[in-house]
DNA sequence: GGCAATTAATCAAACGTTTGTATGAGTTAA
DNA sequence: TTAACTCATACAAACGTTTGATTAATTGCC
């Protein structure tokens, strides 16, 4: 009854091998057929552990968003307002490069959603704008940011910074260098622009 | 042998019909037959037309990404440094209300390539990041803006601002105000973060 | 402890649909 | 009469899912 470790094995390289396929190519580009094939097993598993296609989909987007969760605990770590934004910016970065396929379900989802988008996307979403936005208000009651700035769209200006570089990386990749070895310039370039601004 | 003014309605209907189920569905999520359908013409059209469905997806991304030529313009209009980074920021604006598929389809390719990325997308968007890098040398060299900041990753975090801004749409609608309306208080807000910073 | 009964896991094959495209006939206007 | 246009229809291939058989492991009972 209990299943052995091997057992697993099958739905478990189901979902790997499904990710970067499904990540790369979008739920209506990739057929049953190749996700079985390169995973080695017969189609009909996809139906026996996820009850289907979409199934096998909703699995593997669960997975992915799983670590948007860790934002919010950001606010535990640190007290100051600019280093909890500072905080975001660099996990954003490490989360990216863990897991290069994150941000192709992120914005493939936004694009084009599926049935996965209203009940694993967007909350996922909702609950690091609005944790970000709190981050705002925060530094507002300290007298550390100037007023006059909506908590939301600052929140979103951060995250669109950030998000934005990676989501242009298949385009700019000639123009910027990507490699994981400037994140750290990156990290205090974004950060530099949104405390001080680029004017004078 | 020259097609007479009606000849192009068929053409025409087509491209018109497809743009939103591209945009909203994908290039693979969405079938001939359902195009042809909402057109009211015989599948047959698409063939006839566009050499097949991949031509006509290509003809919508060529409709839809020739807007984004009349960014390099924006340097012979103004000549303030800022103000060129202000004119870019509120035609992309009044670009994604005119025109509410473009960032399906910008983002769309980005995450999920089709043969058009390399020919029709990648080109448009690398000029428009040059550009926005041109704005800012040129700021640099009339000292209008301080030194340090990369030219590049400057562009992209003021295009990140406000086009992330509208890709999370979906997700945020209830917790922002996307109206139209609005888009002045947005515009002078992402100016005035990436201007002057949110530190006192 | 050992043997039948049961359950879970996996497979090859086939199911009915839908896919994109091609064909050939019919229509219209030059 | 010719050329451009449009249609209904057919086509082979690919799609997601189901089926029934086969194997291996687990359980219940003596």
């Amino acid at each position: 009854m209990v299943p052995i470790m091997a057992d697993n094995d099958c739905r478990a390289t189901l979902i790997e091998v499904a990710t970067p396929l499904f990540a790369e190519k979008g739920f209506n580009g990739v057929s049953v057929r190749e996700i079985a094939g390169l995973a080695g097993v017969n189609v009909s598993m996809i139906s026996y552990y996820f009850g289907g296609k979409e199934g096998l989909y909703g699995a593997v987007l669960n997975e992915q968003f799983a670590v948007l969760q860790r934002v919010a605990k950001i606010a535990h770590t640190a007290t100051d307002p600019l280093k909890k934004f500072e905080l975001y910016v660099r996990d954003t970065v490490a989360r990216y490069r863990r897991n290069p396929y994150l941000l192709r379900f992120y914005a493939g989802e936004l694009t084009n959603p599926t049935p996965c988008f209203a009940t694993i996307v967007k909350p996922a979403i909702q609950e690091v704008v609005k944790t970000l936005q709190e981050f705002f208000t925060d530094g507002l009651s300290h007298h550390q940011f100037r007023e006059g700035l909506e908590p939301t769209d600052t929140a979103l200006a951060l995250a669109g910074m950030i998000n934005f570089y990676f989501l242009l990386e298949p385009a700019t990749g000639e123009l910027v260098d990507h490699s994981p070895e400037r994140d750290e310039e990156l990290i205090r370039h974004i950060m530099d622009i949104f405390a001080n601004g680029v004017l004078k």
